[in-house]
Parts: structure tokens; C-alpha cells; sequence
DNA sequence: AGCACGCCGACT
DNA sequence: GTCGGCGTGCTC
């Protein structure tokens, strides 16, 4: 071709950009003169009146007027997102019914990383320089600089533990000169054969069968099912060795890994390095090194947060979801989605092997692997030195505890016969603050939340009522607000600062830690606490969830359930599988070291499925018979269901909106309002949310009509969210 | 998601 | 007479 005709250059080139906003389409940009942008480019476009990063979208851009268009500003230096990645965006957008535009947005939360990180200023020792007068301090500095290498000078200063004054005199003098250094990795490569761990015959079995099954290239899910303390983490280990070797990056999803640091450790003494963080509470600096690092494939291994599905990974070839049951994978706002099907989807989409583990399964996981979906690998025993805890309730009626006490005698005995023994017992409660409702003696007033009108939680130490659900707080008064009776107000039930002053009461000499997620100090405490904890630091631990979560206490050897009926009764259809989940995960907290150790739970109803399954460590038969249950109710994850939250201020409200999609629905359709939904955290401005279960129906009908319904005015639009909550493996 | 525009209450 | 609440609408 010798020329462009006249009308092809005045025409500009058109390319989509997915703008990370709710757009529920690429807007089309001009390209400028010379640039090139592929699908998947990173560029800065303007957007309003400010300039936002966007990706080139895939397809051709649609005309539009010359007025309305507008230039890329920039295109990025940087790898382009793949395409893979692409049709993943795509594929959310569709399932969530959100618009593509948001979950893109969830790919660009790293702004600094899209240009290439900079070339850093180093030190190097001048041959034959040396200063005018020798110290100690220099001394050491010259001779850790003696090799020739470029150091960063806080790198220097810190390696030879002198301040970085000392560095900066002797570059003064010449000693040092200054040279450009490439940014460093921010963690170290990962060696799949560096230390493989002993494993027990039953572990070395599962092993050979995942490395057999995740050490391919192509999709499958295993679920990699064992009880606590059965080494499930080094089974999986040998997956990811096998997916270095094949030249892959491996995502671990962990949930709540920013207290989980002892993870960090395993993985280090297993491949000699440790894994790429990331999640929301990483540095902003470290969190665009890990970006950047990722995309261009230095970082081989990612252990990450949900978020961490959306990193931009050149040759991702194996998820591990750690802990698949765990409510935390869900996402409950803006775009909603649960990260552990969303792997699943991803692996689908990159046509790679994905790794479901947990002790306690989720549901619809396991009719999964019923039905042959996914492989099973079970591992049933723990390995040698760990033995179970031995289990039992305490039934509360037959054993109540004192009057304004919590704690059954039965309970506070063999705290006691732990503490002689210079172990540590940790008592589980799942309730923050001090008592979860407040009221005035006098007139009978209950403490509400003025903007959501559930009960306000007190929280002693911090001299509070806060609300749970929406985060409202309010000094605690010394009056009823409603007859103005002065010291008449009484807190009713525990929490965990009651349960911990109840602790201190009977056991003044004994260490005792509180942990709570809400505790002052943040995540940086808590992980100090922890550390502590498992120094033998305390005697005995009161905590809410999190102390279910992954940690080792090695002197651990009695585990109490303040009340192990909390969260039976609350309407949810997962009220019994995540009791049972929380229930068997705080308990197996015990004997992680193999000494004998005891497991008590306080119940007022020891005869229900929940606990019998946890006494007798006979989790097939409960599986059995909730899966059996669900499908008699007809509920998810079986058939064609889906579930529907919407947020609305009362529950009325919220049936007035289920009569509304009920008109909307075809005729096949069931819609039941369920009570509220699971997430207490999912924050609409203060309104409750319900869960709505949409029976009956097919997918794509389902979807039919909830746009619908979403078109049929402006104050519905405002007023409902909609989640299509849906088994993603029933659609692969 | 931001950000501007636009129409009704308490103030320099 | 203005400052400012957040309801509605737009961004290539």
C-alpha cells in the first residue's frame, strides 16, 4: 500500500475503553496519531472532568460524533491485561447482573503500579577509596559493602546496623558513588524442591493424586477435604510445587490473610521464599510493587484476599482456595460476587486446575463432589502427634452457671485443672462489646439504633453503645433517655469483655487476653496478641471468630464454647452448616501439639444435629442430612434456584418488594422473603437487607426478570439491590 | 463511582 | 436576600 485515502486519515481510529465506573458498556475513545492500543492496553482517558485509567476493551469501537469523542491521554508501559482476564470481567458482569465498568474497576486499584516502577539510587564502593578515619560503624559498612555490589543505602545501613549518616558521610568522601539499581523483587523466587515436608502415607497419597490432577493444564476442581490439623496445607503444598514446575504462577486465597502471618512462615519453610502478599491492609508502595510484579511475572506465587483474583497474572496456572467455606470470600457490595466460585470460574476461563480445601466444606461444594463435579481427596486423620480433642457439651440446663455468670461450673473446672497444668484454654464467644442489649430497669426501655432500630451493643471498655449492624455509636448514658431514672440501666447477656471480666473474677492470677476484631490497636495488635499467645505469653484467650481462623496455639489444650447455640435460631437457611463450620474450626483449635486436650460446648439443646455432629465427629452423616434437608425446602445450591437480596428499611418494605418481583416473575416462580441476609456487614446506609429466595426458575429467566424489574422506575432502582446468588458450577 | 446541576430551609 | 442539604442525571 503506498497511500491512505483521504477520508481513511482523516477518520481517527475508534477503540472501547472500559472506564471503571457503573457503565454498562466500553465508552469509545480516539486513538492518537502513532499510539498503539491492543485490547487489553492500559491507558488514562478523560472521563467528565477528571482523567481515570481505563482498559481497551475487546471488538471495535462504535461511532459516535466527533464532538462526543475524546483522545486517549496515554497509553501505559505497561503488560497488557490479558485476555483471559477480560472474559473473566465480562463473565462476573453478566453472573452479578453488575455493570462491567464496576468489576473492571476491581482490576485498576493499583493507579502507580501502570507505569514502570523506577530505577532506584544505590551505593557502590569506589575501588581503592577509603574514608579519612576508620570507626567502628565504617568499618562494618565497608566490609558489608566489600563485594562490589550496589546497595540501597537503607538496605546498607541496615545490614550493617549502622545509621544511614554513616553511609552519607562516606559518600561525601568518595568512598561511595552513586549508580542507577533496577527495582528489586519484592519477594524472592520460590524453589518448588527446597524442602518437601514428611508426609504421613495417607498425606503422601493425597499428594501423588493432586500433583496428578492440578499438575496438568487443564480445568478441574479438587476438594481437598480434611479435618483440622490433618496437614491438608502440606497436600497442597506439592500442587503448587508441581505448578512451578510447569512454569506457572499459582493465587492462594486465604481468607483474612492479614492475620494469618504464620501462613507466610510454612510457605517460606517449604519453597524458601515467601509468597507475594496482598490485601487490603498492605502498603500502598508494596501494594504496587506486587501489582506491577505480578503482571510481568517476577512474582511466581500470590497468597492474597479475595481481591486477589482480579491481579493482573501473566501465566496463572492453579488456585488454591484455602478454607472454601468461609463466608469471607463473599463480596457484599458494589459488585457482589463469592470469590471461590468466581476461581472456580477463573480456572474455568484459563483452562487450569483449581483447589478447594477445608476441614468443614461448604454445602454446595460438596454436593459437587457428589456429584462428580469435582474429586474429593479426603484426608482423615491427623498426623501423629496431633491428636483430636476429645468433645462433649455441657448441657446448661443440668449445669447452669452462677447468677449473673455465663460460665458453667463444669466449664470453670477444668479451666482450672488446665491452668494447674500450665496450659491454655480458650473460650469462644461470637459476640463483640460487652452485652448485646441494654434496657432501663425502671420503665423497661431497650437502647435501639436510631437508624436501624436493632439493639445497641455496649461496649464497656471503650464506654459505648454501638450498633452491630450499622456502625452508629453513642457515649453510654447514666440515665434512662425515657424516664431519666438515674444507675437503673442493666446489661443483658454476654459478650466477650463480659466473659473476660467474668474470667478475671474467677481466675484473678491467671493471664488472661481478650481478642476481638474491633479491639483498639487494629490488625497490627492483633497480630502481636496472637504471636504472644503462641509464645505461651497467656493462660487463657476469650475471643470472637477470628481466633478460629488458622492459627497454631501449641500449649492449647481446652477449647469452651461460651454458647454454642448462638446463631442457631436466626432464620438463615445456612444457620446450622455455619454453626457447625464455626463450631468444628474453633474446636480443633486443641492438641495441636498432640497433648491430650478437651473441647466443651454450653448448650441449652445438646440433642441437636449441630452438636451431636461435632461430639461425635460424624460430619458425614450431618452433610448427609442438611444436603437432604435443602433439597426437600428446595433452597440452594440444588436445582435451579437463586437467591435475591434487597435492602430495605423494615422487613415490611422488604415484602413489599417480594410482592412486587412476585408480579414480575413467570409464572413458575416462588419468591419467599427469608429474613435477613448473612452478611451483617454489608453497609446500605443503614438499611436492613433480606434475602429473597427466587424458586423455580432458569437463569436466564431469573435475570429476565430482574432487569426487568430494575426498568420499571426510578424509586424501585433506588431502594432494591439486586444479588443473583446462584451455584456458578450449575452454568460452567 | 464522582461530580455538577437544581430546587427548598436557616443564617452571615 | 444567600449558603447548603442531597435527589437526579451524565460521563465516550
Amino acid at each position: 500500500m503506498t497511500e491512505d485515502s483521504p477520508a481513511k486519515s482523516i477518520l481517527p481510529r475508534v477503540v472501547p475503553v472500559m472506564v471503571p465506573m457503573p457503565a454498562d458498556r466500553p465508552y469509545s475513545y480516539a486513538v492518537p496519531d502513532g499510539a498503539k492500543a491492543v485490547p487489553g492496553s492500559i491507558v488514562r482517558v478523560p472521563l467528565g472532568p477528571r482523567e481515570v485509567a481505563g482498559i481497551v476493551w475487546d471488538g471495535a469501537g462504535e461511532a459516535l460524533s466527533a464532538k462526543r469523542l475524546r483522545p486517549i491521554s496515554e497509553i501505559f508501559d505497561c503488560p497488557p491485561v490479558a485476555e483471559e482476564m477480560r472474559r473473566f470481567v465480562d463473565w462476573i458482569a453478566a453472573y452479578t447482573l453488575s455493570p462491567p465498568g464496576l468489576v473492571a474497576r476491581m482490576l485498576l486499584r493499583a493507579p502507580a503500579a501502570f507505569d514502570p516502577e523506577p530505577w532506584t539510587e544505590g551505593l557502590r564502593l569506589v575501588e581503592g577509596a577509603g574514608p579519612d578515619r576508620m570507626t567502628a560503624a565504617r568499618n562494618r559498612v565497608l566490609e558489608m559493602a566489600g563485594d562490589g555490589q550496589a546497595w540501597t543505602r537503607a538496605g546498607l545501613a541496615h545490614a550493617a546496623g549502622v545509621s544511614s549518616s554513616v553511609i552519607e558521610g562516606l559518600r561525601e568522601q568518595g568512598v561511595f558513588e552513586t549508580v542507577s539499581i533496577p527495582p528489586q523483587p519484592v519477594v524472592a523466587a520460590p524453589d518448588a524442591g527446597f524442602a518437601k515436608a514428611e508426609l504421613t502415607p495417607d498425606q503422601e497419597a493425597a499428594a501423588l493424586r493432586l500433583r496428578e490432577r492440578a499438575g496438568t493444564d487443564a480445568f478441574s476442581v479438587t476438594l481437598l477435604d480434611g479435618v483440622t490439623g490433618s496437614g491438608k496445607t502440606e497436600v497442597y503444598f506439592e500442587a503448587i510445587a508441581a505448578a512451578l514446575e510447569r512454569g506457572k504462577q499459582v493465587l492462594i486465597l486465604i481468607p483474612e490473610i492479614a492475620l494469618t502471618q504464620a501462613f507466610l512462615e510454612r510457605f517460606h519453610d517449604r519453597f524458601g521464599a515467601k509468597p507475594g502478599e496482598w490485601h487490603s491492609d498492605l502498603a500502598p508502595k508494596k501494594r504496587e510493587r506486587v501489582w506491577r510484579q505480578v503482571a510481568e511475572g517476577q512474582v511466581r506465587v500470590v497468597a492474597g484476599a479475595r481481591s486477589a483474583l482480579f491481579l493482573p497474572f501473566k501465566e496463572l496456572g492453579l488456585i488454591v482456595i484455602d478454607e472454601e467455606h468461609d463466608p469471607a470470600y463473599k463480596q457484599e457490595d458494589r459488585v457482589f460476587y463469592n470469590a471461590r466460585d468466581m476461581g472456580v470460574v477463573r480456572g474455568h476461563i484459563g483452562d487450569f486446575p483449581v483447589v478447594l480445601a477445608s476441614a468443614t466444606p461448604s454445602l454446595e461444594s460438596r454436593v459437587n463432589a457428589n456429584q462428580g463435579r469435582y474429586e474429593r481427596i479426603v484426608l482423615s486423620s491427623r498426623f501423629a502427634e496431633a491428636a483430636l480433642p476429645d468433645l462433649a457439651t455441657i448441657d446448661m440446663r443440668k449445669a447452669p452457671p452462677e447468677r449473673g455468670g455465663f460460665l458453667s461450673p463444669v466449664l470453670i473446672d477444668a479451666m482450672r485443672k488446665t491452668l494447674a497444668r500450665g496450659e491454655q484454654s480458650l473460650l469462644f464467644l461470637n459476640r463483640r462489646g460487652y452485652a448485646p442489649l441494654t434496657l432501663c430497669r425502671v420503665c423497661g426501655h431497650r437502647f435501639q439504633c436510631p437508624e436501624c432500630s436493632s439493639w445497641l451493643v455496649e461496649h464497656r471498655f471503650r464506654g459505648q453503645l454501638v450498633c452491630h449492624h450499622c456502625g452508629h455509636n453513642e457515649p453510654r448514658p447514666e440515665a434512662c433517655p425515657e424516664c431519666g431514672t438515674l444507675d437503673h440501666l442493666v446489661a443483658c447477656g454476654p459478650g466477650v469483655e463480659r466473659i473476660a471480666e467474668e474470667v478475671d473474677r474467677h481466675f484473678p492470677e491467671a493471664r488472661t487476653i481478650m481478642l476481638s476484631s474491633d479491639m483498639m490497636g487494629g490488625v497490627k495488635r492483633l497480630r502481636l496478641e496472637l504471636e504472644a499467645i503462641a509464645k505461651g505469653e497467656a493462660d487463657i484467650i476469650v475471643g470472637t471468630q477470628l481466633v478460629a481462623k488458622g492459627h497454631n496455639f501449641p500449649a492449647m489444650t481446652l477449647v469452651g464454647v461460651v454458647d454454642a447455640d448462638l446463631g442457631l435460631a436466626n432464620g438463615d437457611p445456612r444457620a446450622a452448616e455455619r454453626t457447625f463450620q464455626l463450631l468444628a474450626q474453633v474446636t480443633g483449635r486443641a492438641g495441636r501439639t498432640g497433648r491430650k486436650s478437651v473441647g466443651l460446648l454450653q448448650t441449652y439443646q445438646p440433642e441437636h444435629p449441630v452438636m451431636r455432629a461435632i461430639v461425635t465427629g460424624d460430619a458425614e452423616a450431618f452433610y448427609e442430612r442438611e444436603i437432604a434437608e435443602r433439597e426437600r425446602a428446595g433452597l440452594p445450591p440444588f436445582g435451579r434456584l437463586a437467591g435475591i437480596i434487597v435492602s430495605a428499611a423494615t422487613r415490611q418494605e422488604a415484602e413489599s418488594h417480594a410482592r412486587g418481583l412476585r408480579q414480575a416473575a413467570p409464572r413458575a416462580t416462588e419468591i419467599d422473603v427469608l429474613g435477613p441476609a448473612e452478611a451483617p456487614l454489608a453497609l446500605i446506609a443503614g438499611r436492613h437487607r433480606f434475602r429473597l429466595l427466587v424458586q423455580g426458575t432458569r437463569r436466564a429467566d431469573l435475570q429476565g426478570f430482574v432487569r426487568a424489574m430494575l426498568e420499571r422506575g426510578p424509586k424501585q432502582r433506588g431502594s432494591v439491590r439486586v444479588q443473583v446468588d446462584i451455584d456458578p458450577q450449575s452454568f460452567l
